[in-house]
RNA sequence: GGCGCAUUCGUCUAGCGGCCUAGGACGCAUCCCUCUCAAGGAUGAGACCACGGGUUCGAAUCCCGUAUGCGCUACCA
């Protein structure tokens, strides 16, 4: 058995319902599916389950797809690929599913009910009034033919019920969670077809699973309690069973009960999209999330991932959601993964969402791509998330005489109004007479300045030479690198912030 | 309520009977580096391996209870 796994090519698919961008949490499920079905060289299968007629929501499709592809996983069939065992949109493979609960209903594995809602409901009551578990009384099973042509003749359509076996135990085995057994009585005779044609999950997975010849189903564990039922319906139909895995639950980040939910997290992939996380970096943070290759490798690639990735080491254990490790994961890939480059294209829609360039040009930067690229770079090694590059640099983009800021942050720590307009003074007279080469340069710009500081100057240390043209330049206290930010303003943008902010401290008397 | 699964630092985890006086990472604290903020480096605090019983020469590792957490209990998936 455990030969057979890593050898055989998988067969694994992302099942979704329709219901708009993909939970954080299904994602992760449909990433141990992709990274097994690439790690074995099988096949990564994307399946649309949308029998729940009420539950769909538009466009989701596209939200679906989007989201696979922005995280880089690619599905061998699907919508948009087709592939030998379609369609791949449950919809439309009705008949199928109505020929299969129908040929169950001829064997005897499944029965007609016809029951209406309000019964049901009135059943649940009644024994949940007499303490007890709620559920269906499987009274169909022993319906007469009279009682079936007046509920036929009140204009009824019957659902199909599974037939639950009465007596005996069923186990179910799953690859990381420990063996289960239940008694047959306790499960429910569950509807394999509702009233309005559409199978329900139950039957339309496994009739799926076995015709588009899944070997592998990794689903979340909130399925695990109807696991048992899934084993008898298998037997019913006379299939063999894929194997399981029921990958754990994502909770709520510490101090939230529950499993994470959108009430005070972002859940959903696009969230995440939209507040600047890398697809790489959110990659890497959820398959650690019940899942380790080591006790010490934290970051992956995605061709590391499907070399180590083994559904045998996924947790059974639920995980707390943490955003302190994602926000690090994520400044990791910024600073240390990322090419300037890529990180500055990546940045920016980022800057025009806030408005800091336009959307033109962001979409085509031209000859302002140098500028940009380079004023990203400043905070590169700074930020944890792309929302943050332009609240951090935007002050780069707007004329200096926009700058807000109070005089006094001008004067550096343990100095005075008077040494620090003399630094600028200074600073001014530096910049204005040194080459293109010099100014461009970063180590030659920093070992004047510091010259200046040491022996025109005399001050205590550098901090004091560099703290006035910071403030003078950023409008803040905390900024980028200095030198950086010299030499990314220009050499007239630069002098002009360094006299304004002259001025400012003279008005200070 | 019933059924089921799970249980190692605050969090993610390594560990699959002796290598564990339990290792790594995030976060936190201190220090170093340093032009601010970060990044980086170093050090440290932090887990009687949920609790109680067994089994064994020996248990975080196996078994049984209890507690807690989580999930399921629809003509939703």
């Amino acid at each position: 058995m455990t030969e057979e796994i890593t050898t055989r090519p998988a067969r694994t698919r992302y099942a979704p319902s329709p219901t708009g961008s993909p939970h954080i949490g299904n994602i992760r499920t449909a990433i141990f599916a992709y990274l097994w079905a690439r790690h074995t060289g099988g096949q990564f299968l994307l399946r649309i389950e949308d029998t729940d007629r009420k539950r769909l929501v538009e466009g989701s499709l596209e939200n679906i797809k989007d989201s696979l592809l922005w995280l880089g996983l690619d599905w061998d069939e699907g919508p948009g690929k087709g592939g030998p065992f379609g369609p791949y949109v449950q919809s439309e493979r009705l008949e199928l599913f109505q020929s299969v609960a129908k040929k169950m209903v001829e064997d005897g594995t499944a029965y007609y009910c016809y029951c209406t809602p309000e019964r049901l409901d009135a059943v649940n009551k009644a024994k949940q009034a007499a303490k007890q578990a709620p559920g269906y009384d499987r009274r169909c099973r022993t319906i007469t033919e009279a009682e079936k042509d007046a509920a036929l003749a009140s204009g009824l359509t019957p659902t199909v019920r599974f037939k639950v076996p009465l007596e005996g135990v069923t186990t179910f085995r799953d690859l990381v969670v420990k063996p289960l057994t239940v008694e047959n009585s306790t499960i429910q005779d569950a509807v394999l077809l509702k009233s309005d044609g559409y199978p329900t999950y139950h039957l339309a997975h496994i009739v799926d699973d076995h015709y588009m010849e899944i070997t592998h189903v990794i689903r979340a564990q909130e399925w695990l309690p109807s696991a048992p039922l899934h084993v008898m319906i298998y037997n019913a139909l006379g299939w063999t069973m894929p194997a399981f895995v029921h990958a754990p639950v994502i909770l709520n980040p510490p101090g939230q009960k529950g499993k994470l939910s959108k009430r005070d997290n972002a859940v959903s992939v696009s969230q995440y999209q939209e507040l600047g996380y890398l697809p790489e970096a959110l990659l890497n943070f959820l398959v650690l999330l019940g899942w380790s290759y080591d006790d010490h490798t934290e970051f992956f690639t995605m061709q590391e991932l499907i070399e180590k990735f083994d559904i045998r080491r996924i947790q059974p254990t639920p995980a707390k959601f943490n955003l302190d490790k994602l926000d690090w994961i994520n400044a990791h890939y910024i600073n240390h993964v990322l090419s300037v480059d890529d990180y500055a294209r990546r940045c920016l829609p980022f800057l025009a969402e806030s408005g800091v360039i336009s959307p033109e040009t962001a979409a085509d930067p031209g000859d302002k791509w140098e500028f940009i690229r380079a004023a990203c770079a400043l905070v590169k090694d700074k930020v944890k998330i792309l929302t943050e590059v332009p609240v951090e640099i935007d002050f780069l983009f707007k004329p200096g005489t926009d700058l807000q800021y109070p005089a006094t942050d001008l004067i550096g720590k343990n100095d005075t109004p008077a040494a620090a307009a003399q630094v600028l003074e200074e600073t001014i007279t530096y910049l204005r007479q040194i080459p293109n080469e010099t100014y461009n340069d970063r180590e030659a710009l920093l070992a004047g300045l510091s010259d200046i500081s040491e022996n025109k100057l005399h001050l205590k240390n550098r901090g004091l030479m560099l703290w006035p043209p910071r403030v003078a330049l950023s409008g803040r206290t905390k900024s980028p690198d200095l030198m950086g930010m010299i030499i990314t303003l220009g050499r007239d943008e630069t002098i002009a912030r360094l006299e304004q902010a002259r001025q400012n401290l003279a008005s200070l008397g």
